[in-house]
DNA sequence: ATATCGATTATCT
DNA sequence: GATAATCGATATG
């Protein structure tokens, strides 16, 4: 079992900026998850920045709903949203309360509760202990819907939860881990708004999500 | 390696 | 009634 060395939970404040400054600073940093079964974390390499409601591709571009309305809230809260009949993401409130940025985590590269963590994705354990196969462990959760899965992350459990809370059992937290140089592109399964560079991820780093090498 | 497609449902028009 | 911030399977080069 890989033990997590000391961490320190973000704080509100941090989120309570552009989202695009927030997607970039979340690059390295964890995402904890506290089960009975013990604690599962993964290090965010991938994140899409989302605007306001000038955005035309954010989920609160035609203003505040009943599904987006965490977004209006307190920055460092999860936003959890059901897409294609199949998958959750998750967000993180950005920006003080009355307006509406986000970043949605796309990709993590796992750190700790591994073979929970593969189990919950339907992964036999024993592929990802012994030979440490990278393209068994890239299949846990390198994909917003496949992290969302591995840590267990619904809607009904986990929307409007804080993130900034040390009691919460899904949190964020540093450890000293140094990012390299990050890659900016456009972002990934959206039409609208698609050519604006939004989505930001550690270079080289093979749990990034989506094709290519 | 890239392309296409079906699954399955909350949300909005 | 159409669409969607995706995934996994299958087909094809």
């Amino acid at each position: 079992m890989t033990p997590l060395g000391r961490t320190t939970t973000l704080k509100a404040a941090f989120f309570n900026r552009d989202s695009r400054r927030v997607a970039q600073s979340l690059l390295g940093k964890l995402l904890i998850r506290k089960t009975s079964r013990g604690i599962l974390a993964g290090r965010i390499v991938e994140t899409e920045a989302y605007l306001g409601e000038n955005d035309a591709a954010a989920h609160v571009a035609a203003g505040k709903t009943a599904r987006n309305a965490v977004l209006f809230g307190p920055p460092g809260y999860a936003y959890v949203y059901f897409i294609y009949g199949n998958h959750y993401c998750l967000n993180v409130s950005c920006m003080p309360v009355g307006r509406a940025g986000s970043v949605l985590f796309r990709a993590l590269e796992p750190v700790a509760g591994i073979e929970e963590m593969a189990k919950a994705r339907g992964i036999d354990p024993d592929e990802v202990t012994s030979p440490e196969n990278i393209s068994v462990l890239k299949k846990i959760s390198s994909g917003p819907g496949r992290m969302t899965e591995a840590l267990g992350i619904t809607r009904n459990r986990d929307n409007g939860k804080s993130l900034v809370s040390g009691r919460s059992d899904l949190r964020i937290a540093a450890d000293g881990y140094r990012v390299g140089e990050i890659v900016v592109t456009t972002r990934i399964g959206i039409v609208k708004s698609a050519e604006q560079p939004l989505r930001y991820f550690i270079a080289g780093n093979p749990y990034v999500s989506g094709p290519k090498k």
